[in-house]
DNA sequence: GATGCTTGGATAGTGACACTTCCCAAGGAG
DNA sequence: CTCCTTGGGAAGTGTCACTATCCAAGCATC
């Protein structure tokens, strides 16, 4: 397959191709002779994968090549390989020390981890970029006099940690660690937006159900 | 309070603030003379509003301005004005009709809400802007290679069934209907990425307990 | 063997968007 | 009187994902 067909079973265009192989997102083809270079079924795949990184996912350019890299590393083991390909993933907003809501919402966070008996979690702590991110999201919230705290959130919680035993049971069906991370990352990307969709599809039928359609 | 004040207060720098109100996201604020306004509490909870909008949700600026209107405006009944702010908001990816996968994507979707007896969802179909980026989102799943069908959302869906039964009670507490709206509107934006951050929290807690932290 | 296509490679430009800077004239404070 | 702040508008900035253009080298066809 040379670029002219790579771009269009991918749908993507030639020129666009051209800058994230430039950008190193995409592996080069094998280089035939100076002016033409042979691309793989494995090229079309990893392509469909920096698309939906970065359009659906909206993935930087620059996090989605680092993402990509632990994909492919296969010197680590699973959990550190999972975590360092999904930490690069976009995550919420960074805490802000100087806003005394902060220091409340880690208070929350750390109650409820500890009512959940997430003991991992709370080792791995304030090192994780999710574990600092919830913490920004509930001082934001607790600022806009919206309550947010651990009672609020266990419920929550517990629905969650029902849908990660499902995901981790899915990527058990796979078989190499590289398929398994390679799930890992465009779950975290096209199946969290399928979550959010159906999350807001059931408020939408909740809602019709309680208020009607009016 | 004047704008000084409203940006000291809410750590938005003045000409930001002026950039809000020309675009009309914030309502001007009771002119007092030629050179000065007056901005009340009101001010500025909306302007964090609009910050948490614009920051964490990403919603782009015209968009923030119309799901706005719609929490301010009283005209309409409760579910439609829900709906009206929520449907600004940014959904996944619109549907690419030319892909064949489309088509095989909307009948497992159509399959899903049938066997979760969500009707409402039913009738509303591709009325809803999150129906159709569902469709678009197990479709785009389906050309990677992922499976993506009725049996595997449906648990997820009853999960997220059980959340947004918790987010309407949790709206039932608030007594006026445009406070209901901004909660649904800030909840979308803000509690979403909590949801989001408690789903990926509990993958890690899942994959330590699993395969240990190495 | 001339012509017209595509290819890889590089450089510069585009468009969207959320600000941000700069400037102005008119109060108000010291 | 002088300095600062205010509201208001026009123009500029920075970022980022592309995209357009150009180039020289091959391959295909006439």
């Amino acid at each position: 397959m040379r670029l002219g067909e790579l771009s269009e079973r991918s749908g993507v265009s030639t020129a666009t191709i051209k800058y994230y192989l430039r950008e190193g997102l995409l592996a080069p083809g094998r280089q035939i002779n100076a002016t033409t270079a042979e691309y793989g079924e494995e090229h079309l795949r990893r392509l469909r994968l920096v698309r939906a990184l970065i359009q659906v996912g909206r993935v930087p350019v620059a996090n989605a090549k680092q993402a990509l890299k632990h994909v492919d590393d296969d010197s680590l083991g699973l959990t550190m390989r999972l975590g360092a390909a999904l930490w690069e993933l976009p995550q919420g907003p960074e805490p802000d020390e100087a806003d005394p809501a902060t220091a409340g919402a880690r208070a929350q966070v750390d109650r409820l981890l500890a009512e959940l008996g997430w003991e991992s979690a709370r080792e791995i702590g304030a090192l994780s970029p999710v574990h600092r991110s919830l913490v920004a999201l509930v001082a934001l919230l607790i600022r806009l006099g919206y309550p947010c705290d651990a009672e609020l959130m266990a419920p929550y919680a517990q629905l969650m940690h029902a849908a990660a035993r499902l995901d981790l049971d899915r990527m058990e069906t796979y078989e190499s660690d590289a398929e398994k991370v390679e799930l890992a990352v465009s779950s975290a990307v096209l199946f969290e937006p399928v979550l959010r969709a159906l999350h807001r599809m059931a408020q939408e039928e909740e809602s019709a159900r309680r208020y009607g359609i009016v």
